[in-house]
DNA sequence: GAGTTTGAAACT
DNA sequence: CAGTTTCAAACTC
């Protein structure tokens, strides 16, 4: 086969145009011979045999690419709600039924598809392929030609040469792909493994997974998602020519959609799926429908999709795992730049879950990563996979887990999970509870806000960033896209009365601290609230208390009384790693309890970092995974609102400047952020430098008081010793509404 | 699910 | 800037 793909590739390249007589050529050949293995490939055949799109062999094929192909691919970044996500830098979630979006034009996909439906039946041409070269050098997606968001989704360029390059890589320029969107790998990974599986197993449908320390996906989701249909997911739709739209796609769900089939019997199959989809909620992942879905594909496991998966090559070594975030990731689902609003991101902690240690051949490992706190420097995935496995509980455990707390307190995950709820059963208990946990997620917040209009701050989605949702219970609601006028004007007074309103609440330093032998340090006490919490009598034990809410100890910025923070006292004592005083009866408060236990496991190891080789630190958050324990802010009721993927931060860029990967390790601060990371005082940009610890302290006001949120840098608590300085690093790709306008 | 508590946000 | 009010989440029953 070797032989004569290479000649196929070969006489393609010769008898499409002699072209490629530049060292483009010997990239030429290889994605060629790449295609061309893998279009011989037993996989690929079976695709094929499955596809009532009759594949055609590379062979002299004068090839007339439909305009529409490519012509589209520019709006992406002219879109209207591009422009509008940049203007507003407000998230702008999933509108369930906002007219205001005409993007999804059912129609044009439908011509657009019908087009690639006609391109991709033949084998891609030479023009295909220099558009192809073309874009891969510029570090840009190879995708579907009618899909403007492959360009949204772009990966590195090193990334796409890899994948190109890998002989057995599944990425291949458009055949046999209604369309190749290049996920961005977090949020989209976990979103789309799922529908890689079904994918496959469909055989209709391309998909592509790479896995490449960082996780790829290409996902080609069959055919049209209706737009509207079922109430939701306009976002789920892929439009060509929307750029914006894309972008909340690729934020959301991730979910792209391909062309239709003509298969009645595999478009009623791919309707199925995509229905599954339609329930869930933006930005929220799909991790439980992963396992739930997986049911399936384990007892169809070893065939199709897990061969696919394999085919994969890249996904070697390490890879062979999928590694797939939960959503805590869903910045890396925003395109960088495009602000998700801190707090949002901020709760998220970061979880990963096996989606499918066992089930698959390739032993799925869905990670989330990320997230925002960085742990340490980047342990291999498969350390990753190591460390978490032994911890994940069974998709089955969590398929059959309904009011029980999700093992991962991933919002992201609880939507998956809710979204698959949603779809064995419609009662409207489970649908509420559902909404409610689906609004955890940073992205998913939900309010209740009856006279705020929610365009204060006492709203969640508003304070987080986000435009209200079909789950919120609010009235009056201003906090939507149709408003967004007023959403940023009332933004933008807020931020000029207060520049860090909309900035995370929650500082978290870097475990980089413990180098300090601060025991403090090695813990999210290194984190601190921003300006402090100031409560009265709930002793800081409650989520009242911001600084508990944030998972996060309280500090000398803090004018609570009689502080019994279990994150870490103001007075310094009661911090994570060190004994915590557990002088409130545990039974006080369920959560607590938990807490406690979590804490008192972790002063009784060693520091979490250090050993996690075969075991997670045991920060709270951690050692509450590990052993399957409810996290402290685990309750019957809503999970932590923030637990969500804070994702969107991550996604805004916050993460920008960090390793995919990294997995971060914290405590459940559900509702912050923990995008912050320390940076030394040399990195220290100039304007943050003002707000050094010591401005943090001068912040406090000697009387107690609360004072003026610090501008800048957040300063920590004298208490940290540390040469470092907690940033507020969010603030310069915090989209604020000052800015750009 | 209604009512209460709490503390942040907003206002004066 | 301090005090007060408003607000909505958290919590309790």
């Amino acid at each position: 086969m070797g032989e004569r793909v290479e000649i196929s590739a070969k006489e393609s390249i010769q008898e499409e145009g002699e072209v490629m007589d530049t060292p483009e050529r010997s990239k030429n050949n290889q994605i060629a011979t790449s295609i061309s293995k893998f279009e011989d490939s037993p996989v690929f055949n079976f695709l094929n045999s499955l596809s009532p799109i009759k594949p055609v062999k590379p062979i002299h094929i004068t090839q007339t690419i439909n305009p529409l192909s490519f012509a589209t691919l520019p709006s992406v970044f002219t879109s209207p709600h591009v422009g509008s996500l940049r203007e507003s830098r407000f998230l702008r979630r999933h509108q369930l039924s906002d007219p205001s979006k005409p993007e999804f034009s059912s129609d044009d996909r439908s011509t657009v598809d019908t087009n690639k439906v006609n391109v991709e039946s033949t084998k891609q041409s030479d023009e295909q392929q220099e558009n192809l070269n073309q874009r891969v050098s510029d570090g840009e997606v190879v995708g579907g030609p009618s899909y403007d968001c492959s360009k949204l989704v772009v990966e590195s360029a090193e990334d796409l040469s890899y994948d190109f390059n890998s002989p057995n890589s599944g990425l291949r320029p458009s055949r046999g792909l209604k369309a190749e969107h290049v996920a961005d790998y977090a949020c989209n990974t976990s979103t789309l493994v799922p529908f890689v599986q079904d994918a496959c197993q469909r055989g209709s449908y391309g998909s592509e997974v790479n896995i490449e320390g960082n996780m790829h996906v290409l996902c080609v989701v069959g055919p049209d998602e209706q737009v509207g249909e079922g109430g939701e997911p306009e976002h789920l739709s892929t439009q060509p020519g929307d750029g914006g739209e894309m972008t909340e796609i690729a934020d959301s769900h991730d979910i792209i959609a391909g062309p239709p089939l003509d298969n009645p019997a595999e478009k009623m199959e791919y309707e199925h799926l995509s229905g599954l989809y339609r329930g869930m909620r933006r930005r929220c992942l799909v991790f439980e429908m992963a396992g739930g879905r997986r049911k399936h594909m384990d007892e169809n496991s070893g065939s199709d999709s897990s061969a696919l998966l394999q085919s994969d090559g890249n996904t070697s070594s390490n890879d062979q795992k999928l590694l797939m975030r939960t959503g805590n990731d869903s910045s890396r689902r925003v395109l960088p730049g495009i602000g998700l609003h801190l707090n949002a991101l901020a709760t998220t902690p970061k979880d990963y879950k096996i989606v499918n240690p066992d089930s698959s051949a390739t032993g799925r490992l869905l990670i989330g990563p990320s997230s925002s706190v960085n742990f340490h420097p980047s342990p291999t995935g498969q350390e990753l996979l190591n460390n978490i496995l032994p911890v994940a509980p069974s998709d089955r455990e969590i398929d059959s887990i309904d009011n029980a707390l999700l093992p991962v307190e991933d919002a992201c995950q609880a939507s998956g999970y809710m979204a698959n709820e949603e779809m064995n059963q419609n009662s409207p208990k489970k649908k509420r509870r559902r909404v409610e946990q689906a609004g955890e997620g940073e992205a998913c917040k939900r309010c209740n806000c009856k006279k705020s209009k929610c365009l204060k701050l006492y709203c969640e989605c508003f304070a987080a960033g986000v435009y209200c949702v079909e789950p919120c219970a609010c009235i009056d609601c201003f906090n939507k896209p149709i408003h967004e006028d007023t959403v940023l004007a009332t933004r933008k007074q807020i931020e000029s009365r207060n520049p860090l309103a909309f900035a995370p609440k929650v500082i978290r330093g870097p475990d980089s601290l413990s180098e300090t032998g601060d025991d403090s340090s090695k813990t999210p006490a290194s984190a601190r609230h921003k300006r402090g919490c100031n409560c009265k009598k709930s002793g800081c034990l409650k989520k009242y208390c911001e600084c508990y809410q944030g998972g996060v100890g309280c500090s000398i910025n803090c004018r609570c009384e009689g502080c019994k923070n279990a994150f870490g006292r103001k007075d310094g004592s009661g911090v994570i790693g060190t004994e915590v005083e557990v002088e409130d009866d545990e039974t006080d408060m369920p959560e607590k309890s938990m807490l406690d236990r979590s804490f008192q496991k972790t002063a009784t190891g060693n520091d979490p970092e250090q050993n996690n080789d075969s075991a997670p630190p045991a920060t709270p958050l951690r050692a509450g995974r590990q052993s399957s324990v409810q996290l402290p802010f685990s309750s019957k009721k809503k999970p932590p609102r923030s637990s969500l993927p804070s994702t969107g931060s991550s996604s805004s860029g916050f993460y920008a400047g960090q390793g995919f990967g990294k997995p971060r390790f914290l405590p459940p601060p559900p509702k912050f952020d923990k995008h912050f990371e320390t940076i030394r005082e040399d990195e220290m940009p100039e304007f943050l430098q003002e707000g050094s610890p010591v401005s943090g302290i001068k912040s406090s006001s000697p009387n107690g008081k609360r004072v003026s949120p610090p501008h800048g840098a957040v300063g920590t608590s004298p208490g940290l010793r540390s040469s470092r300085k907690l940033i507020l690093q969010s603030i310069p790709s915090f989209p604020s509404l000052t800015q750009n306008q």
